[in-house]
RNA sequence: GGGCGUGUAGCUCAAUGGCAGAGCAGCGGCCUUUUAAGCCGUUUGUUGAGGGUUCGAGCCCCUCCACGCUCACCA
């Protein structure tokens, strides 16, 4: 049973009050003929100078965000959907009896429905004259109520705002019930995925789901999380990426799918990771990456002129740090050699071998300690992270990777070392990530094969070997372009958020106690 | 996992090792156009948990827990 509060104690007796008084605190049913906005509209749209309008008459309903009361009568807040409006209380309209049960037994908090006539206050403020009132639905537990103040130049100052980050992640309700820019937030974060949709299926794809549950993992380094089917008494794993399914409808003619849902990744949490997030993948035959570059430029550039009429967003990156980033098309394009060259002073076509990179490394720069037993591949992703990444501000698409890192993308003509892959990076962390994709059974399943030997047993991202993928991939896969991106980076991006938590509406957390 | 930091009332925050406080919220009273309404009065605490040092610990030490920043990890 809960520990209750004294402030929650009183409320439980007010809920008990209000049952022996024959009132319901938590009726079934409610009625409402106008939204805040609807019934500040409905009031605008009559002459705005008479002090009381032609009679509107209007029930409202919402939470009751302030009070104000004053003798025998009292000003209100009320928040619903739309916005806020005031209410208006008063003996004149109410009767002593109806005012005083208002004073006693409402809360800031509570769901109320409010029925009367639209009016403007003296200082024109839109407001429902109150005749008739009811409770919906009681609050236990107050509200860690926030108070705005507006200032003379019109400015809002927050007081006592509900902003420690641990209870507003954990109790979510509360922040959202009282922070509306919360909310706003996960509105633009919806308007964002309906957007990306929208570009997708006018372009021809279709949008399919794959499964989530998988016997086997596979299309990104990252550990999976475990479970266990009962029935079929087989261990199965929880997705870290679309990618082999998706790839195994081009084998199926679907030229263009698509998917948006989540991965699931056992990893580390920061401020870009959650051990699940939302991703977005798709996949378009007869692409190579060049023109999944383009279609990604168009995509982005699509969600922003739809959703926020720009293409042009102020990012603080930390407090000190603040970019303005341009999404217009084209984004610039670095080659991965010329942009490490540049920044590193490191050619790593001159070191095509994992010990005389790692040398190079050691030598120019002393101070960085790469791992001496990884890849070749994997240094230059060392370099990448060290010297490039953190220069990458404006929308920019890396391109030409090295191809140890990369067992699913197709090489580049010419160049054994080296695959058609891209990814994008933004204010200096990766969004997407993009390939020519594999599509020669044989190349694919050396590939597999060089990954064992590469990647140590105890290296848990390494990726078990999917027969039936090649199965599906010999029966044919035309050329295509792949392309995936975290959906949280993107609206972290847009929406100037600097950590993940803040477009995740339950990020992960330890359990409490 | 490592380093640094934070944790005090419902919320936001104070408090040289010496009586645990303020504003808001709450409760009682006054107040018929307020909007952080105002005025008077007043309550609220396992100071994250446990142990230690000390005459005395919110404060110093140790262990643990949670969160934040950061590093590692994350093709």
């Amino acid at each position: 049973m809960a520990d209750y509060t004294s402030l929650e104690q009183i409320r439980l007796q007010k809920i008990a009050d209000l049952r022996a008084a024959g009132v319901e605190p938590y009726p079934t049913r409610a009625e409402r003929t106008h939204t805040s906005a609807q019934a500040v509209a409905a009031l605008d749209a009559v002459a705005k100078d008479s002090q009381v309008t032609e009679q509107i008459s209007a029930t409202l309903a919402g939470r009751i965000r302030a009070t104000r009361p004053m003798g025998k009568l009292t000003f209100a807040h009320i928040e619903d959907g739309a916005g806020k409006i005031q209410l208006f209380l008063r003996v004149n309209e109410l009767g002593p009896e109806k005012m005083e049960f208002f004073s006693k037994f409402f809360d800031i908090g509570d769901f109320i429905q409010a029925s009367g006539t639209l009016m403007r206050t003296k200082t024109g403020e839109a407001t429902l004259l109150v005749r008739e009132y009811k409770m919906l639905a009681k609050a236990v537990s107050p509200l860690p109520a926030a108070k705005d103040e507006t200032l003379e130049d019109g400015s809002v100052v927050r007081h006592a705002a509900l902003e420690d980050p641990e209870l507003r992640a954990r109790r979510r309700y509360a922040d959202l019930a009282v922070n509306p820019h919360i909310r706003e937030n996960f509105r633009k974060r919806a308007a964002i995925t309906k957007a990306i949709r929208a570009f997708l299926d006018a372009n021809d794809f279709l949008e399919v789901e794959t499964p989530i549950l998988q016997p086997l993992y596979g299309g990104a380094a990252a550990r999976p999380f475990t479970t266990h089917h009962n029935e079929l008494n087989q261990d199965m794993y929880l997705r870290i990426s679309f990618e082999l399914y998706l790839k195994r409808l081009l084998v199926g003619n679907l030229e263009r799918v698509y998917e948006i849902g989540r991965d699931f990744r056992n990893e580390g949490v920061s401020f870009k990771h959650n051990p699940e997030f939302t991703q977005l993948e798709f996949y378009a035959a007869y692409f190579d990456y060049q023109k999944v570059m383009e279609l990604t430029e168009a995509m982005i550039g699509y969600v922003c002129d739809t959703v926020f009429g720009t293409r042009e967003f102020a990012f603080d990156k930390d407090e000190n740090t603040h970019y303005e980033l341009d999404f217009s098309a084209p984004w610039q394009r670095i080659e991965m050699r010329q942009g490490i060259l540049a920044t590193s002073g490191i050619d790593i076509a001159e070191h095509p071998t994992a010990e005389s990179l790692f040398q190079a490394i050691v030598t120019r720069h002393p101070d960085k300690k790469p791992d001496p037993h990884i890849t070749r591949g994997k240094l230059i992703d060392f370099l990448l992270g060290e010297f490039l990444e953190p220069t990458l501000i404006q929308p920019t698409f890396l391109y030409d990777y090295p191809r140890d890192i990369s067992p699913l993308a197709k090489p580049k003509p010419g160049d054994p070392l080296t695959v058609e892959r891209f990814e994008g990076y933004v204010a200096g962390f990766e969004l997407c990530n993009a390939f020519t994709e594999l599509n020669d059974p044989l190349d694919q399943e050396q590939r597999f094969l060089d990954m064992q030997s590469d990647y140590r047993d105890d290296e848990e991202e390494k990726n078990p070997l999917d027969e039936d993928y090649l199965r599906a991939m010999r029966y044919g896969m035309p050329p295509n372009g792949g392309f995936g991106m975290g959906m949280e980076r993107l609206t972290m991006l847009l929406t100037n958020n600097r950590t993940i938590r803040e477009v995740m509406l339950f990020p992960a957390l330890r359990k409490e106690d």
